[in-house]
Order: structure tokens, then sequence, then C-alpha cells
DNA sequence: GTGGTCTAGACCACG
DNA sequence: GTGGTCTAGACCACA
């Protein structure tokens, strides 16, 4: 994997490390990073997007806390081998269902129907 | 304007006093709060929430200073005048850009082809 | 920069809080504090002004909002980068306007003629 | 005296009462109120400026409590009789010394030199 | 170390 | 009745 893959925002209102975390949530699940892959390491992304070493650490220490990646002694961080590449497209689905939700209320608030938002949707998936 | 039309939710990592904040640019926007209408009073809001008073003046000072509001003296805070009530769809649906754009990036780092995705929303967006 | 810089008078009707984006305001227009420089810590300027923390923060982040300052996460606030030290004397005029405008008013109910109030006014130009 | 003689500003900082007092401080030191000079009622002045009648005769109340006006029964308020109009130039100019001293703060956090200020105020008490 | 959020409560200003 | 300001202090998030 290549650190070029980590999109980072420095100044969105989530955290840097999440925004790590979470990436590599949703790559593993949707295959993007198979099992066992090598991470780039931490000084590499850290580099890369010029953000502070203890950010990417702690992301990757708590990807490892919650059995994403595993350890590779001498080696670096890697996608647990545990990790089945590939969750059933229901499940991948199941991830995105919050902020779903979230949308849809925003929605509403603004009084916008259904079609608009869907049409502008297809366009955005469909890159 | 009543309290319940405000959604709060104090677990959520969006501060509570952003929460209404752009709860209100939403429902101003959408036409549900005309211009100059009446807000509910910050004590009221707060009781109705179980929130401190304080959290609820942040976020109606801050909508002030964005010109969504103002302070009428003696009687509270209502939709700014100049706010003209409704904008064009368009408009509102540049509102929902950013977390659409977001949505689209989860989506393709899940992998997910747009067809899921669009019949869950179209359900969502439906109720 | 140094917290010193800062003048808060507690007594005044302009509440603190205002009085520090205000004046951040002026001294970011006149160069005083140039873009990127480092502002002293919330605690240190509270510190120093014997103020609530909170008060400092607050005024931090107004004038964060306002494009003024900008969060360096971990490290404290600082000039926004986007801003060009030292506007024209022209535009750092015109941020005084109103308060002159004010002073013409009253000087004019008190009947008073231009020559002693610019001779005054002169003098307190030249310290 | 006229109730167009006030200027009154609803959504300036300054709370309209005293604004109000202030304004009738000056005018009358300025002699353009003269001892004994009758006042136009509070309803007048409040439907003048559409403010709360409440506003206007807190005002009249205060400067009544500072000996700037009296009561005379059945007739209204009058500028008091014991004010001799007219101070001399130099008390009038001490009304202004605050303001003054604070606008010279405010050109030095500006980096503003004397000259452009002076210009500027000199246009501005010519009018 | 940095700033951010929230609370509880006091007190003020305004109408 | 309305909102505004400030305090003291707890606790969190980030680097």
């Amino acid at each position: 994997m290549d650190a070029s893959l980590l999109t980072i925002q420095p100044n969105a209102p989530e955290p840097i490390y999440r925004q790590i975390v979470e990436q590599l949530r949703r790559l593993v699940a949707g295959g993007q990073l198979a099992a066992g892959e090598l991470l780039p390491s931490v000084r590499e992304v850290a580099g890369f997007h010029a953000i502070n070493p203890m950010t990417v650490s702690r992301a990757y220490g708590l990807a490892e806390a919650e059995g994403l990646l595993e350890r590779l002694r001498g080696k670096g961080m890697a996608v647990a081998a545990t990790r089945r590449a590939g969750q059933t497209e229901h499940q991948r689905l199941a991830l995105l269902e919050p902020q779903m939700v979230e949308l849809a209320r925003h929605a509403r608030e603004l009084e916008l129907p259904a079609e608009p938002v869907l049409r502008r949707l297809t366009r955005l998936l469909g890159d």
C-alpha cells in the first residue's frame, strides 16, 4: 500500500488520527487492503501528508487494538491476517448507515425532495 | 417555533452548540423557520433538552454573528429579517454537497457499487 | 507575541472577550501581528491579565470564526496565513471611521468648534 | 425641543436609554437645550423613534436623578433650572476626553500616523 | 503542552 | 420576562 491511498484533511473538524483509522476500516472492508498487506511506515505517511508522526502512530495503535492491523516485528504494520478481505455487500453498506441517516435528516430539514439529492449522489457515486 | 423542532444528540462527537447552529441554518434555508419568526428562549430550549442555558446561548450568539438570527431586545432571538425564506432548491442542495461528497468517497473506499447505496437512501429519504 | 501586548479593561462596558477580538483585528491590520505569528496561549493571557481562561478562549474562537486566526493543532493559535500583513493606510483608516463619525457627532452636540478637538487629538496621537 | 433632535441607533451595542441620557448631557452642556426648556413627552419620543416608552422613561428618570432634568408637575420634563447653559469650552472638551483617548489608542494599534486621522476628522468636524 | 466543551451558578443589562 | 458575561472547575481531544 502506498501513503497516497490515504486522504487527509488537516483542517477538518474530524481529528486526523480518526480520519486514518476510519479509512483503514473501509479500505480493509472493501478489500482494497488485503489481509497480510504491509502498510506504509509511520514516518512515510507522516512525511507524505506533512502531519505529526505521533498522530499516525496513534492511528496505527488504535487500529491494532481493534484487531484491524497487526504488528510484524521488524517489518512494520500489516493488515491482520485474520481479516478476510471483502465482507458481504450488506455488511459494508451497514458501515455507511449512520452517515446516510444523517444525510436524510439534513435533507428533510432543508425541505429537499428525494429526487435532486439522489440525482446528485448518482453523479458523485458514478466516478 | 417550538423547542421540540431541534434535535440534540448529547453524545455525538459534534458539539451541541454547533448541532444547534447547523440545524438552524438548514431550517431557515428550508423555510421551516420564516424570516422574523421568534425562536424559543434560551431557557426554554435548555430546559426542554436538559442542557445548560449557556450552551444554547452560545449557539444563538454564533448564529447572530453570522447574520442568521437577530436579537430583539427584551423579546428574544428571531430569524433575521434580511433572510429571504426558502432559497432555491439548487442553493439548498449546495448545503448538502460536502456531506454527499464525503459519503461518495466512503462508498468508494468500501468498494460499494452505486446501486445499493442509492436504494437505501431512497428509502431513507422517502420517510 | 507577548501577552502584555493586549490591553484589558475589566470594568469597561465593552465585554472583555470583545476587547480582545477587536484589538487583535487592529494589531493584525496594523502589522504588529504578522501572518503566521503564534499568539500567547489561552492560559498565558488569562494568567497575565487575571481573567478566566474561557473568556480568552471565547475571544480566540470568535477570531478564528471570522478568519482572523487559525488553530494549529497542538501548538496554539496563530494569525491566519491568508492575512496579508499591513493593509493600506486607507483600509486601516476605514476601521476607525465609525468611531471618528461618532466623535464628530458628539463634538457637534457639545457645540465644540473643530479647533480645540483637533488640538487635543494631535497631542494624544503624538505620543 | 423636538423629538427629532435625538439620534437613536437601536442596533448599537450602546443601550438605548444610555444613548439618550448621554445625548441629553451633551445637548445641555453645549447649550442647545436651555435651562427650563421643555422636553418632548415620553410617548412622543417613543413614537417618533419606534422604541419602547419604558426605555425613554428610564432615560428621563436617570437624567432627573443626576440633576440634569426636573419634573414639572402637569407639564412634563424640563431642563433643570439650576443648569447654567453652556459650560466653558474646556469643560465641554473634557467630556470628550475618554473617547479621544480611546481613538488615539486604536490609531496606534493600527500603526496609523497622526496626519491621516486628523485630516479625516477635520472633514468630519467641518460639517 | 495546546485548545474545546460543558456545567452550575452568580450577577448584570434590557424592556 | 429576555439574553449576556464571567467565573471556577471538571473533563476531553489533540499533538
